[in-house]
RNA sequence: GGCCCUGUCGUCUAGCCCGGUCUAGGACAGUUGGUUCUCAUCCAACAAACACGGGUUCAAAUCCCGUCGGGGCUGCCA
C-alpha cells in the first residue's frame, strides 16, 4: 500500500516550532518511501481558529520548502460525514449521549482525585434509554479489555480500557471533539502513518477505540520525542518565542531544517541538506527522549549556511543596499544571525561614534591624532589601488609611531603579552578602523578601504581628525 | 494522585539489540594557545558523562531486578 502521511496542525496559533520538526519528519518519512505528504488544517474548534493561523501555518512551511501534495484539507469540510459517523455510533450503542452536568463531572473528579483513583467518568447513562436522547455530550462506550499497539519509534505500548472512562468524542451530534475528528480524517484520507509528537501518546488508545467502533482500520502509529525548553518541560510561549516563522529574521531556511532535522534523528553528517536526509531517513533511527532546543547550535548551523552564500544570494537574502561583492565574504565570516548584518552598515553609511573610541590602548589624544593625519597622507598618496602596499606603508608607520613604553595595564584593552612592534602598529591600524568603521571590532580596515574607495575613506578620516581637535 | 514515555559530557548524541576492540568517540558551547591592530575565520590542545543500588558473568555503559530523576497526558482544547 502507498504510503500516506500528514501534518494536521490546528489553526489556533502560529506553527509552533515542534510542529515544524513534525512536518519535516512526515515528509521525509513520504520522500523517503514514494509516498505522498499531506497538509490537513484541523479546525474543529471553530471559537478558537483563526484566518490568520492558517495563513501563518503556510507561510512556515512554506519558508521551509515543505511542499505537501494535493490541496490543503480542512476539518470543516468533513462536517456532514462526523454528523453522519456519530449517528451511526449512536445507533449501534457504540457511542451514546450523557446528561450529567459539568458540576457533577468536576466533583467526581475531584473526588477521585483524592481517594488516589484514576480519574475518568464511567457512565451510567451508557445502555439507557436516557443515553440514547440526544442533550449532552457524547461519549464513547468503553469496554474492559487492553489496548496494545506497535509504536514505530518506541515499540509496544499498552493501555488498560477501563482507565480511559467513556470519553468525551463529541460536545453535540454537530460539534465533534478533536479525537473524533481526526479519526475521521485520517481514516477518510487513508492515512497510513500518523507520525506525530510524543504529547498524543496518551490520545492514541482513544482513537484506537474509535477506530474499531467504526470499524476502520487503523493506521500505523510514531510517536516523535518532544523538543524541549531550556528547563527541559515542553516549549511554549511562556519560554519565549515557539512560532516558525519567528526565525525568518535571523536564520536561513535550510539552517532551521538542519537544525530540527538532527536534533531527535542522527545521520552520518552534522550538515547536510533535507534531500540528503531523504536518504538516511529511517523510522527507527528516530530518539525516543526529548531534546533540548539549544540556540548556540543552531546559531552555528546558521553562520555554516550564511559563509556558503553567495555575494549575490546573501545580499538578496538580507535585503542591504548595494554593495560590492567583495564586501560579502567578510560580512558573513562573522555573521551568526541575519539580522545582525546591521552591525556592518559602514559598508553603506557614514559611522557614527564617540570620539573615545579612537584612543588605542593608552595613547594620548595627540599621539592618535598625529597617526590619523600620517594616514591621511598614505591614502593620498595612490598606494591605495594595492592593499599590500598600504599594508606595508601602516606597517612602517607603525614602526616610526614606536612603542610607548609606558604601562598598558589600566586601559579597556586586554594585555596579551604583545610584542613591540605590535603596539606601534596598533596606534596605525586602531584609529583608522575606528574612523572607518565606527566600531571596535571589525574585518581588516585596508580591506574595508578598498572597497568603499578612496573619497569615502578620505572623508571619514578628517571627520575623526576634526573630532579630536573638538 | 492516576496512566504513559524517557534517563551517556553543560547541550545534541555514537556505542546498548549481538557483554570484552570504551583509559566511552564526535559535534555545539566553554577554556587555553597559535596566526593577529580588534573581531571573526582557520588550526592545535584542555576540561567535561555511562542517574543510583543490587544481581548475573572471568568481564557490564551494554543483560536482569529495584530505586530515584525528568517529561507528557489527565478538558464539553488541539
Amino acid at each position: 500500500m502507498k504510503v500516506k502521511v500528514r501534518v494536521a496542525p490546528s489553526p489556533t496559533g502560529n506553527l509552533h516550532i515542534g510542529t515544524a520538526q513534525s512536518a519535516l519528519y512526515n515528509w521525509l518519512f513520504a520522500r523517503k518511501n514514494g509516498g505522498e505528504f499531506h497538509l490537513r488544517i484541523e479546525d474543529t474548534d471553530k471559537a478558537r481558529s483563526t484566518k490568520e493561523s492558517e495563513e501563518n501555518i503556510i507561510e512556515a512551511l512554506t519558508w521551509l520548502d515543505l511542499k505537501w501534495d494535493g490541496p490543503v484539507s480542512h476539518s470543516t469540510d468533513n462536517q456532514k460525514r462526523y454528523k453522519e459517523l456519530l449517528e451511526k455510533l449512536i445507533n449501534k450503542k457504540k457511542a451514546f449521549y450523557c446528561h450529567h452536568t459539568q458540576e457533577e463531572l468536576e466533583a467526581e473528579r475531584k473526588s477521585q482525585e483524592e481517594n488516589k483513583q484514576p480519574p475518568r467518568h464511567i457512565c451510567d447513562h451508557k445502555n439507557t434509554e436516557r443515553g440514547k436522547t440526544s442533550g449532552g455530550i457524547i461519549r464513547l462506550a468503553v469496554n474492559e479489555g487492553k489496548i496494545v499497539f506497535e509504536d514505530e519509534i518506541r515499540g509496544k505500548i499498552e493501555f488498560e480500557a477501563m482507565l480511559l472512562g467513556d470519553f468525551s468524542i463529541a460536545k453535540s451530534i454537530e460539534e465533534p471533539l478533536y479525537n473524533f475528528a481526526v479519526v475521521v480524517d485520517d481514516s477518510d484520507m487513508e492515512i497510513t502513518h500518523v507520525i506525530r509528537g510524543e504529547d498524543h501518546i496518551s490520545n492514541t488508545p482513544k482513537q484506537i477505540l474509535i477506530y474499531e467502533a467504526l470499524g476502520k482500520t487503523t493506521p500505523k502509529f510514531a510517536h516523535l520525542p518532544l523538543i524541549l525548553a531550556p528547563d527541559r518541560s515542553k516549549m511554549s510561549k511562556r519560554h519565549g518565542e515557539t512560532a516558525t516563522t519567528a526565525f525568518k529574521k535571523d536564520y536561513l531556511p535550510e539552517a532551521l531544517i538542519n537544525f530540527i532535522g538532527t536534533v531527535s534523528h542522527t545521520f552520518s553528517k552534522e550538515i547536510l541538506t533535507k534531500e540528503e536526509m531523504i536518504e538516511e531517513f529511517e523510522l527507527t533511527k528516530v530518539h525516543k527522549s526529548g531534546a533540548m532546543f539549544d540556540i548556540k547550535k543552531l546559531n552555528w548551523l546558521n553562520s555554516q549556511y550564511v559563509k556558503k552564500l553567495s555575494p549575490t544570494e546573501f545580499k538578496k537574502i538580507v535585503g542591504i543596499p548595494e554593495i560590492p561583492d567583495s564586501a560579502v565574504p567578510l560580512i558573513t565570516e562573522r555573521l551568526e544571525k541575519l539580522a545582525d548584518v546591521d552591525n556592518f552598515d559602514y559598508f553603506w553609511k557614514e559611522p557614527e561614534y564617540d570620539k573615545g573610541l579612537l584612543i588605542w590602548k593608552s595613547s594620548s589624544l595627540e599621539e592618535v591624532r598625529n597617526s590619523l593625519e600620517e594616514i591621511l597622507l598614505i591614502v593620498q598618496s595612490s598606494v591605495l589601488n594595492n592593499k599590500d602596499e598600504m599594508r606595508m606603508a601602516l606597517d612602517d608607520l607603525g614602526k616610526k609611531l614606536g612603542n610607548p613604553t609606558g604601562s598598558f595595564s589600566a586601559d579597556r584593552h586586554s594585555e596579551k603579552g604583545r610584542t613591540s612592534s605590535g603596539a606601534g602598529r596598533g596606534l596605525a591600524y586602531w584609529p583608522l578602523r575606528v574612523a572607518v568603521t565606527g566600531k571596535e571590532k571589525s574585518p581588516d580596515p585596508v580591506q574595508i578601504i578598498d572597497i568603499i574607495g578612496k573619497d569615502k575613506t578620505l572623508e571619514r578620516i578628517e571627520a575623526a581628525i576634526n573630532k579630536l581637535k573638538v
